[in-house]
Order: C-alpha cells, then structure tokens, then sequence
DNA sequence: TACATAGCATAGCTGTGCTATGTTTTGGTG
DNA sequence: CACCAAAACATAGCACAGCTATGCTATGTA
C-alpha cells in the first residue's frame, strides 16, 4: 500500500479563471451555461464540478466574488478627521460598486443569499460599523447611539436606492436623493444639521459613472 | 369567404387559475416549471402559449398579479386628518405585503422588472404621492416638496429594509427601524419632530406577522 | 520505478422551454 | 340550420440545460 499518496492536486489558476469568466459574460449580458461557461477556456465541463460541485456552487462562489469586490472598494475609503464624511463617503463607494457591476449587484442578493463565507458580507458592514462608531466616539451622534444600528440603516437606505436603479424601477438620477436621505438619518442619530450637512457634501463624491 | 369569423374564444378561468397556481406554488416553494405549471390542471402545456406566449410571459403576468396585490393592500389604507400618519400607514402595509408574499416581492423586482402594465407598479407609488401632497398641502412639509420626490424616498427607504429582509441579510426584526427612517424622512423634509413621531407611531401599525 | 488517487474528457441521462402538426371546438355568416 | 374558417387544444418531438457515469491520464509519494 502507499497510504500518504495524495496524486494529483488541482490548479487554483481554473477556478479563477472561470470566475471571472463567469463575471465578464454576466457584465457582457451573455447567457451563463455550463457550456458556454467552459467554452473558450482550455477547460471542459467537469472542471466545474471539480472546483464547484456544479453550477449552483458556481453561482455562489460569484456572490462571494462580489462580496470580495466590494470589500476592496471599501478598504480604499481612508479614513479622515470627519467621521460622518467617511460614512458618506463610504455609501458612496456601495452605489459605486453597484452601478459598476450592476448585475454581479443583482446576483449577490439572489435568491437565498447563500454564501461560501457568510463572514464575508458582514466584513464588508463592518467598514461602515467602525466609521459609525468613530462617529458617535468624536461626539458626532448621541453617546447612545449603536454604531451596528446606524450602519445597518444607511445600507438599507444605500440599497434601496441602488437596488431600484439597478433593477429598472427608478431612473439614474434618482440616486442624488442619497445625500438628503443620509443627512436626515445622521441628524436624526443626533449630528448637528448644518454641520451634517457639509459633511455629507463632502463625503458624496459622485464619481457614479458606468464602465 | 367569411370575413368576420373570429371562432372560438379563450376562457379568461383558464389564465386566473394558471396565475393563481403560480403564486400558490411560488409561496408554497415548489419548482415552477411548465410541466408542473399545467399539472393538476385540466389544461395542457399549450394553455401556457396561448395564454401568456410562453414562460417569460406567465412570469410576466405574475409580476403584473404581484402589484395588483399590493394595489389592493394599499387602497384599504383610508385617508385620514393626519397624512403624515397615512404616508407611514402606506409604508407599513407595503411592509407587510412584501411579508406576507416575500417570494411574489421578489419575483416583482426580477430581472428587467418587466410587466404587463407598467402603469401598475407607477399607479401604487401613486397611493404614497397622494398622501405626500396632502402632507404638503396641509403645511405638514416645506412647501418647496415635491411629493414624487418624496413619495420616492418613502418607497426606496422600505425596499432598502424589507427586500434586504426578505432575501435573508437582515434579521426580520430589523424592520423596526423603519419607524425611525420615516422619521428622519418626513423631518428633514420639514414636519415638526415631535408632532411627526406622533404621526409615525399611530401610523406604525406592526401588524407585520407572516402567514 | 511503480501505482493509488484525483483531475479530466467524453458520452449519454433526465428535465427544461418551445415548436410543429394534426384534431377539435366554436361562433359568425349565407 | 348547416357551413367552415379560425382559434384553442393535445400530442410528439426538438434543442439545450445541468448533471452523472465511465474510462483515461497525469501526478506525487513510497
């Protein structure tokens, strides 16, 4: 017997390239199969099940692809003196991410939201959690404030916003309503308007363009 | 030659029951596919093609049941003296129709949100411009509101919540911010704090409990 | 060098939406 | 009332989807 053999490993160089194979032909509207996956890549269709368990592991390693895109969107918001410009500049960069990848977008809230590492999504909140925290630390929210809270509402407020533009609903330019509806939130958490007001002008750069 | 001969008619009972079953089995979680579509019925696969010109069609058709739904739900709302209290009222039964049908809401917003009827989906914004203009006129908001704008704001602030809910990021109690998002909403928007909190807790009616 | 193992390629399976074709039903018309 | 064009309908079969079964091949350790 030879009880150590492990044979063959299997190269991380194909699932990447099948990622973003997968996020290319989902930028360019192309119908994703199994097939058209595989065709034009030196691949065949096994390879998905190889390094995906089929099409559906496929799909969710995609989602967690988003997640990944996201989370260095948002790692490149540094932060300032201005906590409340942070956190607007940090919604910013979602509605970014969002409208540049519009479907991956869509794909990432699919269906039941399931995910390789459900840490991930709550990695890519937590960016808006410290900012919220640094927020209320500097006296910018009332002291009982919590900051998981704060940062949970500007998401939903982001994300219904980008999700009705992305999906048809809304028309683009609706998107400049963003700016009012964090300014009325952080007042609301207790900011001082005049001075949220600047802040948030600040933090909302509206470098929204598509590719 | 018989010109006017327009020959059999097709039986309306027949599309009902098909979307009816549709919705039905979208809620109960089983496959929707067109064999399991017409299985149980009296009618065959070709029902689907005559009915709805195909799949893309019936799920069209669904979208379209989905908004006629939440029309329903939002009409029973009745205007009060307090239309800063209806606009909540409007918001919450939007909430709850997304509960209680949560799959039917997410099929509403698939793809290219494509219905039957695009009037649908603007006729139930409609309900919340209403009541956002009878907020303006009664001195409740600044009078530079524009009630689409604001009516807008209401509905993306909602859907950020209750789809984000409904696809499983976020814990259903989460829904309880709502109330405070409206808040800050309606006060940016220039209602009286005090009076607004009110108006948004009579309006708040948590009757979100699923079925 | 030998070989157990896992990656890999091919072919074929079931189930999907859809279409082609022949049959049946219908309702306006002479 | 009988006629018959037209539309609804039932059935069978098509192309393509994801997936699985089955050998073949490559590889890393003993």
């Amino acid at each position: 017997m030879y009880p150590g053999v492990v044979a063959r490993r299997r190269d991380p160089a194909v699932r990447t390239q099948l990622i973003e194979r997968a996020a290319h032909m989902l930028r360019t509207r192309e119908p994703i199969t199994l097939r058209s996956l595989v065709a034009g890549t030196s691949v065949s269709t096994m390879a998905v099940y190889t390094y995906f368990g089929g099409m559906d592991g496929m799909w969710k390693a995609l989602r967690q692809e988003g997640f990944t895109r996201l989370g260095t969107r948002l790692a490149q918001i540094t932060p300032s003196a201005d906590p409340v410009r942070d956190l607007t500049a940090l919604v910013t960069a979602y509605l970014g991410n969002a409208l540049d990848h519009p479907d991956l977008y869509r794909v990432m809230f699919d269906a039941n939201f399931d995910l390789e590492d459900a840490q991930a999504a709550d990695d890519t909140l937590e960016y808006l959690v410290q900012a919220a925290e640094r927020g209320r630390r500097a006296g910018r929210y009332r002291a009982d404030t919590n900051p998981l809270e704060l940062a949970t509402q500007s998401w939903a407020v982001a994300h219904g916003l980008v999700s009705l533009v992305a999906t048809g609903p809304l028309p683009r330019p609706t998107l400049a309503h963003c700016p009012l509806l964090l300014t009325a939130l952080f007042t609301a958490t207790g900011d001082d308007p005049d001075r949220c007001r600047q802040s948030v002008e600040q933090g909302w750069q509206p470098g929204l363009a598509d590719d």
